[in-house]
DNA sequence: GTATACATTATTGGATACAATACTTTTCCG
DNA sequence: CGGAAAAGTATTGTATCCAATAATGTATAC
C-alpha cells in the first residue's frame, strides 16, 4: 500500500510507531483532539520518548496532529475552512494522476485496482475500521500507479487528513458507495479515457464532501491506553 | 514569506536552524550532495544534536535533504525522474493557485506582487543568492494570496526542490527573464484572465525546466563549516 | 604492489537525566 | 463560599551519555 519502504532500509522501531499511531487515528480508533502524551505511547509500543517525539514530528508534519510548544501533540481537529482546503487541493491532485493514469495505466495496474476493491467488498459492513482505512487506501493505489511519486505523496497526506475531516463532520462511514464509484473509475481508466475518469472522480468526492455535515465530538478526555494496545502489535 | 509562524507560537530555536539550514539550501550555498553532519551543525548554530536531528528528519520529509539510516544526512540529489515528477506536480498546484487567485485576487494583492518582483529586480546580478531565493519566493507568494493552506504549503516545496533541481542540472542563474516571466502573469491576474495567467505560468515553467540540462557536479567532499556561519544568525 | 583482515576513529541511534513549562490541587484570605 | 496565590504534579524541551554501526587507516600475507 502506501509508504513502503524502500528495499534497501530495514523497517525501523520507530516505523512501526509511525504506521501503528497512522493507522489508529485512519481507523478513527483515535479521535480528533485525542491528547498523544509522549509518555503514554512510548510505554505502550515499548520505545523512548526519543522515537515517539519524531514520530509526533513527522505525523505533525502531515497535518493529523497538532503540535503545540510545551504543550504537547493531540490528534489533529481540521476546522471547515482547512478541511475545504483540503478538498482543493485533493481534487486537483488525483485530477493529475487520473489524468497521467488514463495515458499508461497497463492490464496488471488495472488488475490490481479491481483486487483491491474486492478487498473493500470483503471488509464491507463487518469490518468498519478496515473498510474506513482501505476506502482510503483505493485513492492512495491509484496515485502510486500513477508512477510520480511527488503526487503519490500530496495524495496520501490529503486522504489521510480526509479520513480526519470525515471523523470530525460525517455521519459513519458506508462501504456500498464508495465502492460503486472506485468501480466506474476503474471502468472508465479501462477504456483510457481520462475525461470520464475524472468526471466520476469528481462526483465521487463530490459526494464524500457533501456527507461532511457539522457534528461536534464531546471533547472530554479520553483514555487511549487501551486503543494504543491495539495498534502496538 | 513561507512559513510563517503562527501567532501564538513563539519562534524556538529549532525554527532558526531549521530556517537557517533552509535558506542556505536555497540559495546554493549548500550544493546537492554535501554532507550535512550533526554535530558540526550543532556547533555552528550552538544547539545540540537533539535539536538538530530534528531539524535533519523536518528538511528530508520535505525532499531537501537525504537521510540515511546509519550514514546520516546528506543534500538531496534528485535524479532527472524526480525532477521530472516534481516539476509535474508543480504545474499542477501553480494552475489550481492561479484559477483561485483569478477569481479572488484584490489590488492590494497585485500591489504586494508589484512590490515582490521590484525586490528581484533590486537584486538583479549583483546579489546571487538573494536573487535565485527571490524568484521562488515570487511564486510562493502568489500560492499563499490563493488563500488555501495546503496548496501554499506544497507549493512551498515543490518550489524549494526545484532550487535543487537546478542547482544540479541547470547553468547559472538569470535573473532578468524571471522577471519579465513574473511580470506577465502580474498582468494576466489583473485583468483576472485566469486562461492567460495559466498560459504565462506554463511557459515560464517550461523555460525553467528547459534550462536544466545535465551537468554533474563535482562529488568531493566540501567543508560547509565557513558556510554554516553566514547562515546561523 | 595489491588485497584482505584487523584495529582505530568518526558518526549515528536511542535512552536517560535534568531543566523549564504547563496543569492541578490545595490553602489562605476576603 | 469564592477567588487568588501557592505548592505540588505532570509533561514537555534539551543536553548528555552509551551502544551500535559505518568509515577510515594500518599492517600483514601473498
Amino acid at each position: 500500500m502506501s509508504h513502503r519502504l524502500s528495499k534497501t532500509a530495514a523497517p525501523t522501531r520507530s516505523d512501526a510507531v509511525y504506521f501503528g499511531l497512522r493507522r489508529a487515528i485512519i481507523e478513527q480508533a483515535l479521535l480528533p483532539g485525542d491528547k498523544l502524551t509522549e509518555d503514554v505511547i512510548g510505554e505502550r509500543f515499548g520505545v523512548s520518548r526519543t522515537i515517539v517525539r519524531s514520530v509526533l514530528a513527522r505525523l505533525n508534519a502531515e497535518g493529523l496532529v497538532d503540535l503545540q510548544p510545551n504543550k504537547g501533540a493531540a490528534i489533529a481537529q481540521p476546522s471547515l475552512a482547512e478541511a475545504y482546503d483540503i478538498f482543493e487541493a485533493r481534487m486537483c491532485l488525483e485530477r493529475q494522476v487520473l489524468a497521467r493514469l488514463a495515458e499508461k495505466v497497463t492490464d496488471q495496474d488495472l488488475q490490481l485496482l479491481e483486487q483491491h476493491v474486492g478487498l473493500e467488498a470483503k471488509a464491507g459492513h463487518q469490518d468498519s475500521a478496515a473498510s474506513i482505512r482501505l476506502a482510503g487506501e483505493f485513492h492512495i493505489l491509484l496515485a502510486e500507479l500513477s508512477g510520480n511519486k511527488v503526487l503519490a505523496r500530496y495524495v496520501d497526506e490529503v486522504v489521510s487528513r480526509c479520513s480526519l475531516i470525515l471523523a470530525m463532520y460525517s455521519r459513519p462511514h458506508s462501504a456500498d458507495c464508495s465502492i460503486n464509484e472506485h468501480h466506474q473509475i476503474i471502468d472508465a481508466l479501462r477504456t483510457r479515457d481520462a475525461a470520464r475518469a475524472i468526471n466520476a472522480m469528481d462526483h465521487h468526492l463530490q459526494a464524500v464532501t457533501e456527507r461532511a455535515l457539522l457534528s461536534s465530538n464531546s471533547d472530554k478526555q479520553r483514555d487511549i491506553r487501551s486503543i494504543l494496545d491495539r495498534y502496538a502489535s
